[in-house]
DNA sequence: CCTTCTGAGTTAGACCTCAA
DNA sequence: TTGAGGTCTAACTCAGAAGG
């Protein structure tokens, strides 16, 4: 009935690459924490590092007696955050558990040995399935680190097989479908399932963005905005504020208020902007969604607040058209400090991970937003020129060097790429650049990245025929 | 079979302190 | 004045188990 769904499976494993089965561990204890410790948790960042704690702390414990001698000894609650610096207090018990079981159905053989027969036998599913906490993913997880060929049918391998016959399959029906494409195919189907399992389980994988849609990053995000209209924005920011200057009489610290200051700022910008609120909760980007489509991220601040900078997230300003600022008084007054297209307010901002604007800068605003002047000179070497400069930000660029100055924080980029180690990148270009360096190469330079810079500046500009 | 629950990990956003 | 280094909280995701 369901060839047509192996043809299926076979055509769409051609497409994705085919990787070795899973290594088998020697230490029989590793196959329970590593099947136990990946119920529910992202493999990588979260068991594989686990596991090499404990490969790397306690590589005595190596037999099932033993990993059962030591949970008993220092409390099953205890076991993960000492052994596996996890602090998972739960699952040291469900550790226990199955090593237990193992242990008496091992029929005399030797730890893996007894494992891995245990684990063929016929009743080994529902027997294993009866400790709390296994499932059927990890049951068949645990048999495929004995080395039983089979498939562990969890949610990356559920969603391939699901997604390649159009339909969603149950767990049991996605191994009886991949193991007779794998007999099929004259392949374990223990390292189909490892391909598989890699591929899905890579966020970057092309089959998921196809089928979800998400093709290229460039792609818009998708814009929800809630049903307010301004009668209910108006009505709402009149009873936010009321309630902003209640607590403030009641003494609350203002600190306390960030909830009640992000809202009345947004409610005011859908105002202003006769636009609406953005829908979900941390919506990438912007707050509110302009009348004439453009998103606006909104940020607001109280007066006495002790922070000078605004922050906005690097990896979503792209999702943003307008950056709108407010100060919020102690009676609820809104003033508005800054008001600009995104490309301005980047003017603004210093990288640093999370991209910041200082408050003073916005009562500054002229000296950071007039354009910069465009220098454009051949000067020194082949291509260095200065592209623009003002009072104290200017960027520098010939063909591999670029140079940020903002303030202290000098970066520099060669052929694109931001260079970590900056100061000896500057001694380089001072030295293309024919500048005295003094430092001798031994011990910290005790010369500032600023004064490098600076230096490097001058000389270009003297050799400027500007 | 489908829904709910779980709990560590991740992300977003706001604020704080210190130092140059 | 403002950059660099944090902390803190809440909301959300992930991927599986348990429950009705």
């Amino acid at each position: 009935m369901n060839n047509k769904d192996i043809e299926r499976i076979k055509q769409e494993l051609a497409s994705i690459p085919l990787v070795d089965e899973l290594t088998y561990y020697e230490n029989p204890c590793l196959v329970i924490l590593d099947a136990v410790m990946s119920r529910s948790r992202v493999y990588e960042t979260t068991v594989v590092p686990r596991l090499n704690y404990f490969k790397t702390n306690y590589p005595e414990i190596n037999t099932l007696d033993m990993l059962i001698n030591t949970i008993n000894k220092v409390g099953s609650e205890n076991f993960a955050s000492k052994f596996l610096n996890y602090q998972f207090a739960d699952i040291g018990k469900v550790i226990l558990d199955t090593a237990m079981l193992f242990n008496i159905n091992k029929n005399n053989f030797e730890d893996l040995e007894g494992m891995k027969y245990f684990a063929s036998t016929p009743n080994f599913y529902k027997e294993i399935k009866k400790v709390n906490g296994i499932g059927i993913a990890t049951a068949r997880y645990l048999a495929i680190l004995l080395g039983i060929d089979t498939v562990k049918p969890d949610i990356h391998i559920i969603r391939f097989i699901s997604q390649t016959i159009d339909r969603k399959v149950s767990e049991e029906e996605a191994v009886d479908l991949l193991t007779r494409t794998a007999k099929e195919m004259d392949e374990s189907v223990a390292r189909i399932d490892n391909s598989i399992w890699q591929f899905m389980s890579n966020p970057n994988n092309q089959l998921e963005k196809e089928k979800t849609g998400l093709m290229a990053n460039s792609e818009p995000i998708e814009v929800r905005v809630n049903k307010m209209t301004l009668f209910d924005i108006r009505k709402s920011l009149e009873e936010y504020q009321a309630m902003f200057k209640r607590e403030i009489q009641r003494n609350v610290p203002i600190g306390e208020l960030t909830h009640l200051t992000g809202r009345i700022g947004e409610l005011y910008v859908a105002d202003k902007v006769k636009g609406t609120m953005a829908f979900d909760t941390n919506q990438k980007g912007f707050d509110v969604f302009s009348n004439d489509d453009k998103r606006i991220s909104v940020k607001t601040t109280s007066s006495s607040s002790g922070s000078h900078q605004f922050f906005f997230n690097a990896n979503t300003i792209e999702f943003v058209d307008e950056v709108f600022i407010l100060k919020i008084d102690r009676d609820g007054e809104i003033q508005e400090l800054f008001y600009d297209s995104v490309d301005n307010a980047r003017k603004l901002m210093v990288d640093r991970g999370k991209l910041a604007i200082s408050r003073s800068k916005l009562s500054n605003l002229e000296k950071y937003l007039t354009d910069k002047v465009d220098i454009s000179k051949e000067i020194i070497g082949q291509n260095t020129s200065i592209l623009s400069m003002d009072y104290h930000d200017f960027e520098i660029k010939d063909m591999n060097f670029r140079l940020f100055i903002n303030g202290n924080v000098i970066r520099v980029e060669e052929n694109g790429v931001l260079i970590k180690s900056v100061k000896p990148k500057l001694r380089e270009i001072c030295g293309l650049l024919g500048i005295e360096v003094t430092y001798p190469g031994s011990g910290s330079d005790p010369t500032t990245n600023n004064s490098y810079a600076r230096k490097i500046v001058k000389k270009i500009s003297n050799s400027s025929t500007h």
